[in-house]
RNA sequence: GGGCCGAUAGCUCAGUCAGGUUGAGCGCUCGGCUGAUAACCGGGAGGUCCGCGGUUCAAAUCCGUGUCGGCCCA
């Protein structure tokens, strides 16, 4: 048997535990003993290479590698390739930030392909620095063969899914209404937006009627998208007024929501005005007006439909109540437009300044237009009022430039046509929590637009459309378009010569392949994918398909994915969108959601608070195991964890006492020749405890199977922590220690040993999956017979072992104990003391047996020499309450003498007649309650069952072994001084300051001589002894003299 | 601005689904044990169950509303 470290020290161990498995190959060997098992599909979901591991991403890629450890040890053959997600803009910004870029204008006399090859380059360098940080923590995946999203392979599993969603008809190009970041030129779905505070102009501007009196005013932060003015939009239910305001000798006629009135005309500092007219929202539609600055943009919206009052569901009774829309450029705007049939007039190009289109404001940057639109606005007797306005504004996740909404040529999948298959296809999985799925999940698919899956950029795995080089149309672009599925199909149908195996499908290789076909030659689209695309496809991307098409065939769909709550818009819904638009089906059957991991406060974690807290440091400071095991402690379905120093620390305090509790019986069995991996519980003697902590190891077992395949990891971690702190430690073992040094082939010794090893066995396994690095160190130490630990079974119950009535009665025994322990801190005598008696009163005959069943037992514990059970303890005394209320009314004067003789007089002396100056007085029964209380020297203590009584008076006998015992307690603490070994024996001199107590002493010599292991006790300790010190024993001063004999008999 | 989640002892969290005297660990404090010993164990103090309103015989729990934190969306 190897050495255990007395002390549990994480690092230590991790370090040991490390560099076995190294030697010994213990994950290859683990999957190696799971490979006939059935299979369990496990998907990674692919961090993104842009950075290292957080703790966020430490708890993910732990809680993932405990259920993929446990699901092996349960019998599954679990599928372990981890993944990386390496495109995207991201990349593309940090890249660009590398290399000094401003602009894709930049990229582009860079060199495409050297700039994408730079971008490889981080993205491999960044999954390397993650793989190390991943197995830091220990997980076991399949670091040698991770799915990258880079990989042709993986390139292809999109292509071949983008190929079956066109198939389907629900591929569409189109204009749309998106977020542009105008730095990177690219549209940016919005989950790539940020939202921050951010000051912009506000201005109320009114547009001309063209047919009648009077202006309507609208209000916007952005005077920028007034050029692209299409139509007005009001509410129908609301109501306008029509009012007509002065200014100094100015008058003006507007048209205002009712509630608006007031607020806008103090804006324009209109000095009074008149209300001539009431309309409805309906009333105002079809009106035309002119288009503030149809001068300064002569091609302003001036087609069939431009320029009229149109109703809009999104219009409110704020600020003007009337409100400007350019279909052109904002997403509700768009989508009002393309109701109303209205063309799109969009003056901006990708880059955010104004086209040609843009009139006088041609080439200039559209925020940088503001003021001169404003200015304009101004002299064209526009402008109502102008001021600023704080408010949230969306800017690009990477580069953090502002963006900009513009209706720009993109490529979608439909999402909205099957929006009724996604809804049913929710239903398919399972998750984790539930309600995660039913609310969130579900309300988000419900609002779901169409997917815009291009990107006008680099860094991405390219878009597999191909359309007609000299097309007519713009618009139906789709309809004439080739999709290609996989490497193959491009080598088939392209017109250049390609060897599929080689081919890099990055850009800018495949652009220059053309595909012609009946006379018509086709030419790549430009843009990449969108890439929420790549990871959209993991669960086929993992398995190598479509270039591989067994393990698809054998495993797909997914039965889990694993991932923190911000995936139920990320991960969890894009791949839903992809499996049931490419295949119909949900792509996983199960979803553990977890949390976040937040600063002890609750508050995000942040470089700028400061309160970032890393793995790195968590484990240097704790250890693996012990991080570990308290990220999985906290609920792990939806619920963010605020990380506690502290609470890291008492995890290492209670996985130490998992420790001792290991390791404690092993000198013992060491010495003996006992093997503790093959216990054999019919070998030796069995005692109560060891039938009860035996019946309890089987409850845990059932408890934390049930809670994993709920993937209540929480609750499964903290039953098995709980048992080993509680049953094990505090109660098992301090009731079972006396039995390891028995001599010998005591009979209960060797099924203490049995008992031990069996809940050790039981417990490293279930630890295994959350504590690996001890759980080996364990299982290695004890048995070791197979390679790892994970190659074992995970523990089954016994029914056998179990006995749910002595289960119960150990509980009762458990709170009589704790109560008989708080009545004697209470009565002043300390455990190590006996007491005479002990007493239990209870009206519940299930206590009064539990305490009967197990009054041995209990004796023992609470150091008792007799324990009764009674339904009423008969020796309380009641003691008289005077009640002031009948007395004071009944004796005026004389209350105060009776209150102050009642008071604290017992039953028998107040019916026996309690006499007042010389006289006995006459009490009504009213006037005089009573409460009962233990006799002197008893103390009781109330528990669930009834109320625990400690006598402890003391006898001359009682007494002697208290002091005894005290002795004992001292010279074993001066062994310990000397750093004397178990064995060794030792000669002790012994001088009481107390005639009475060191004649009490002498009684028990040879109980001291024999517990101390001392040859000789003489009565006076010599000046030469080893150790010579001075104690203090219940007020009497002791000086015990201690001298080794031998260091050892042996 | 909207959806979802959370708020319980000084700290971290159970308990909320299914209403019935709020619990644990840590910390603090007092103590015990002593062949697990730089280990282990017990007692005590400590609560506006986030605020307000409602339903009910009874609300931490159900309903409404507000505040703060988190995620997502706009």
């Amino acid at each position: 048997m190897d050495d255990v470290s007395d002390q549990y020290s994480p690092a230590d161990v991790e370090a040991a535990i490390d560099d076995y498995w190294d030697d010994h190959d213990a994950y290859e060997a683990t999957k190696a003993a799971h490979a006939d098992d059935p299979t369990f599909f496990f998907v990674d979901g692919p961090p993104y290479t842009s950075g290292q591991m957080h703790l966020g991403t430490a708890w993910n890629k732990t809680l993932k590698d405990a259920v993929i450890r446990q699901k092996r040890m349960t019998g599954h053959q679990v599928t372990d390739r981890p993944g990386y997600d390496m495109h995207g803009l991201p990349i593309e910004v940090k890249v660009e930030e590398e290399l000094g870029f401003e602009s894709k204008q930049d990229i582009e006399e860079y060199g495409m392909e050297a700039f994408i090859e730079e971008c490889k380059t981080f993205a491999e360098d960044n999954r390397v620095a993650m793989d190390d940080d991943f197995q830091s923590i220990g997980a076991w995946f399949d670091w040698d063969n991770p799915y990258k999203t880079i990989s042709p392979e993986y390139m292809e599993a999109a292509w071949y899914g983008f190929k079956q969603v066109a198939d389907r008809g629900l591929v569409e190009q189109g204009k749309r209404s998106i977020s542009q970041c105008p730095r990177c030129e690219t549209g940016i779905a919005n989950n790539e937006v940020e939202y921050d505070q951010v000051e912009d102009p506000s201005i109320y501007v009114k547009f001309p009627l063209a047919d009648r009196e009077g202006s309507l005013v609208i209000w916007t932060t952005t005077p920028w998208t007034i050029p692209a003015n299409t139509f007005v939009g009001v509410g129908e239910e609301l109501t306008y007024q029509k009012v007509r305001a002065t200014k100094g000798g100015d008058e003006d006629v507007l048209y205002i929501a009712a509630e608006c009135v007031d607020d806008v005309l103090g804006k324009g500092r209109y000095d009074d005005y008149e209300i001539e007219a009431e309309l409805d929202g309906s009333e105002l539609v079809g009106w035309e007006y002119d288009h503030p600055l149809a001068e300064e943009v002569p091609d302003y919206p001036s087609f069939e439909g431009a320029g009229e009052v149109y109703t809009a569901d999104f219009v409110e009774a704020d600020r003007t109540g009337l409100v400007h829309s350019a279909p052109g450029h904002g997403e509700e705007d768009f989508h009002r437009g393309q109701e109303l049939g209205l063309d799109i007039f969009c003056p901006v190009a990708g880059d955010g300044t104004y086209t040609d289109a843009g009139g006088k404001y041609a080439g200039q940057f559209v925020r940088d237009a503001n003021d001169d639109i404003t200015a304009d606005l101004d002299a064209n007797g526009a402008l109502l009022a102008e001021e600023t306005y704080t408010h949230s504004y969306g800017h690009c996740w990477r580069c953090d430039t502002d963006i900009i909404q513009l209706a720009t040529d993109q490529w979608f999948i439909s999402i909205t046509d099957i929006k009724d298959e996604l809804l049913d296809n929710i239903e398919e999985a399972e998750w984790h929590p539930q309600w995660a799925r039913d609310n969130r999940f579900r309300d988000f698919i419900e609002n779901a637009p169409d997917w815009n899956v291009s990107r006008q950029r680099y860094w991405g795995i390219p878009i597999p459309i191909w359309v007609p080089e000299d097309v007519d149309s713009e618009d139906d672009l789709h309809e004439q378009m080739i999709v290609i599925g996989t490497r193959e199909e491009l080598v088939e149908r392209a017109d250049q010569d390609i060897d599929p195996d080689d081919i890099d499908l990055h850009r800018p290789t495949v652009d220059d392949i053309t595909i012609t076909e009946e006379g018509t030659t086709y030419r790549r689209i430009e843009d990449v994918f969108d890439v929420w695309l790549d990871s959209s496809v993991a669960t086929w991307g993992t398995l190598d398909y479509p270039t591989e098409t067994e393990a698809f065939d054998e495993l797909w769909p997914a039965d889990l994915i694993i991932e923190a709550h911000d995936q139920t818009r990320g991960w969890f819904w894009s791949q839903l969108g992809m499996g049931t638009a490419a295949l119909g089906e949900s792509p996983y059957n199960e979803v553990l959601m977890h949390g976040f991991a937040n600063d002890k406060h609750g508050r995000k974690m942040s470089k700028s608070v400061g309160n970032i807290v890393t793995p790195e440091e968590a484990i240097d400071r704790a250890g693996r195991d012990p991080l570990r095991a308290y990220l999985l402690s906290h609920d792990q379905q939806g619920v963010d964890l605020s990380f506690d120093w502290d609470g890291l620390g008492s995890m290492v305090g209670t996985l130490n006492i998992c420790w001792n509790v290991f390791r404690f019986p092993l000198t013992y069995m060491d010495l003996d020749g006992y093997d503790p991996a093959e216990p054999d519980l019919s070998e030796g003697e069995l005692t109560t405890v060891d039938e009860w902590v035996l019946s309890r190891l089987q409850s845990v077992i059932e408890e934390t199977s049930e809670a994993w395949a709920d993937y209540r990891i929480d609750d499964a971690l903290n039953t098995v922590l709980d048992f080993v702190t509680e049953d094990v430690s505090r109660f098992y073992i301090k009731a079972t220690r006396e039995r390891m040094w028995e001599e010998g082939d005591s009979p209960t010794k060797l099924g203490a040993y049995a008992t031990l090893a069996t809940v050790t066995n039981a417990v490293i396994r279930l630890l295994a999956p959350v504590t690996p690095y001890m759980a080996e160190e364990m299982y290695q130490t004890i048995d070791g017979s197979e390679t790892t630990v994970h190659a074992l079974d995970w523990p089954e119950v016994d029914d056998d072992l179990r006995d749910p009535q002595l289960e119960t009665d150990m509980a009762v025994l458990r709170d009589v104990e704790e109560a008989a322990a708080n009545a004697r801190q209470r009565g002043g005598r300390k455990l190590r003391w006996p007491v005479s008696r002990v007493v239990v009163e209870t009206d519940d005959d299930e206590v009064a047996s539990a305490v009967e069943n197990l009054a041995d037992l209990l004796g023992e514990r609470v150091n008792t020499r007799a324990i009764d059970v009674v339904s009423e303890f008969d020796e309380l005394i009641e003691y008289a309450d005077p009640q002031m209320g009948e007395i004071g009314p009944a004796f005026g004067g004389g209350a105060q003498d009776v209150m102050n003789a009642v008071e604290g007089a017992t039953r028998d002396e107040v019916e026996a007649g309690i006499e007042v100056n010389g006289e006995t007085v006459d009490l009504d029964d009213e006037m005089v309650e009573y409460r009962k209380e233990p006799p002197e020297h008893v103390t009781g203590t109330d528990f669930e069952g009834g109320t625990v009584y400690v006598d402890t008076t003391l006898t001359d006998e009682l007494e002697s072994e208290g002091y005894a015992r005290d002795v004992i307690r001292r010279i074993q603490e001066m062994r310990k001084e000397l750093d004397l070994d178990v064995e060794s024996e030792i000669s002790v001199g012994l001088a009481v300051d107390d005639d009475r107590v060191a004649g009490f002493v002498d009684e028990h010599r040879d109980l001291i001589s024999e517990e101390v292991r001392a040859a000789e006790l003489t009565d006076a300790p010599s000046e030469d002894a080893d150790r010579l010190e001075t104690w203090e024993i219940e007020d009497t001063e002791v000086e015990i003299g201690v001298s080794v004999i031998a260091e050892q008999t042996a």
